[in-house]
DNA sequence: GCAATATATCAAAGTTCCTTGATGAGTCAA
DNA sequence: TTGACTCATCAAGGAACTTTGATATATTGC
């Protein structure tokens, strides 16, 4: 089992960070069957341009979604390797089975 | 597929939101193996107390840790149903491999 | 009871995050 | 080129979170 470094637990929260708001989550939700243009977002999540924006940008800059122009729209879609790395982040606190047993006490 | 009401997201945005911190993953990583008391944890973290104090409050708030005082030293165990929470928090933001091929257009 | 130990809580200050409204930049069509 | 449209960015204010140091509470041993 590797070392878990400062590093790895930087990046870890900022992972979660980026999970850690309603209406990220709601973009994410939207994006699991493909990828949207940002005006089908504002319209289903009826939220102003600019704070849709922000947490669009908030995502993307944690890695979690990929965007691309085409004409005068912009399609954002999950990144898969980041939900990937979400799950060995999450899979790496899941209690060891191997060490329920230990029970520590205080000398 | 269930749907996902805003109470969903909000309690998936407080889990993620716990986790979103490198002290408190920190925590939990020393918590994996077993029930800590505090004072063992201080030392590992080499943090002041109050401010470890206030960190597993916070991830008892959320539900992640359960406490139980034993003589003077207070013990901190991970909770496997928050785990079990997360971990569909997680499995709820997979994209879903039947919407792969679904492509929407702005008209 | 008193002192020592382990931990929680509180208030104040600092820091980060979020929202809002305004403006900028890229694209298309006429 | 101009205007309309789509989206990003910026600045300012507010809200939420974090840290720190001081103090409070609970437990134990003397």
């Amino acid at each position: 089992m590797a070392t878990t470094t400062d590093r790895d637990l930087e990046r870890a929260a900022a992972l979660f960070r980026a999970l850690a708001d309603p209406t990220r989550l709601g973009i994410i939700e939207r994006l699991r069957g493909g990828e949207q243009c940002v005006c089908d977002l504002t319209d289903m999540l009826e939220t102003a341009q600019s704070r849709l924006s922000f947490h669009l940008k908030t995502l993307k800059d944690a890695g979690l979604l990929r965007d691309r122009r085409q004409g005068r729209w912009i399609y954002y879609a999950l990144d898969p390797d980041a939900i990937a790395e979400i799950e060995s982040a999450v899979a790496a606190i899941r209690p060891s089975a191997s060490g329920l047993r230990v029970v520590k006490r205080c000398e």
